[in-house]
DNA sequence: TAACCAAGTTAGTTCATACTAACTTATGCT
DNA sequence: AGCATAAGTTAGTATGAACTAACTTGGTTA
């Protein structure tokens, strides 16, 4: 189901949007990630049917769910080693970072602790 | 898009069951990859028609093309080299064939050459 | 106040892949 | 010969995400 990895790759996004700044709304959404204004509409009301996200009636705001963040911190954790073991292999920032944003969503979870030790183990500090 | 994926998956399963066995037939690969014999037979239609394969009228064998050999070779050696890789960290042998079956598609040929390094120097032989 | 612009939504289309149901065709068995 | 089975195809459906065009709505501004 390709569903799930539309669903992280918003939900991640949201959350890298709220990192710079606290007003995220569907205009910004769609800028960030090169969609058309109705994809992310369509797109929010799935994210908010299924719980993940909530939308402020008056201001837009999207605000990411308990759920919804949880998912979107562990997307963006894994986006993030997973791109820092690219680049210690030598591969440059830019494809690091590239296929950091497609892998994320294939590797599994077991995979993903394996890295993760190996990040801590081998690369950090 | 996601048609390339869709095409790099049914070409490196055609190259893994030419290992096996010289006859490949559509529904060979449909048993393999456990999708319907339609959706082999539309699939392998496209390939025909971009030149990724052949497919004897007789016999219904089907025949990589130079092409079409090329991409499989590839995908079939990110395939390899990912799971290997995965299971260096510690990544269970299931877990870590399933893995690289979704990552080698989007692992770019930067950070392979990069991984392939790293195989070579660290894991092979 | 009227006009305009920005944000969001709805409707309808496109593309791509998978599915089931049902048909064709060839082969093999009795 | 006649029937059954296996392989492959065609037709039609579902799912999902993206798009454009066009509408609504609210706020700003001349």
């Amino acid at each position: 189901m390709d569903k799930r990895k539309s669903f992280e790759d918003y939900l991640e996004r949201i959350l890298m949007l709220k990192q710079k700044s606290e007003l995220v709304r569907a205009i910004d959404i769609a800028n960030d990630m090169n969609y058309s204004k109705p994809s992310v509409s369509i797109a929010l009301k799935k994210l908010k049917l299924n719980g993940y996200i909530t939308v402020d009636e008056v201001s837009g705001n999207v605000n990411l769910t308990t759920e919804g963040l949880k998912i979107a911190s562990y997307v963006l954790e894994k986006h993030e080693i997973i791109s820092t073991c690219l680049m210690a292999l030598g591969v440059s920032k830019s494809i690091a970072l590239e296929d950091a944003c497609n892998i994320e969503h294939d590797l599994s979870d077991e995979a993903f602790e394996k890295l993760k030790e190996y990040y801590y183990k081998t690369l950090k500090r």
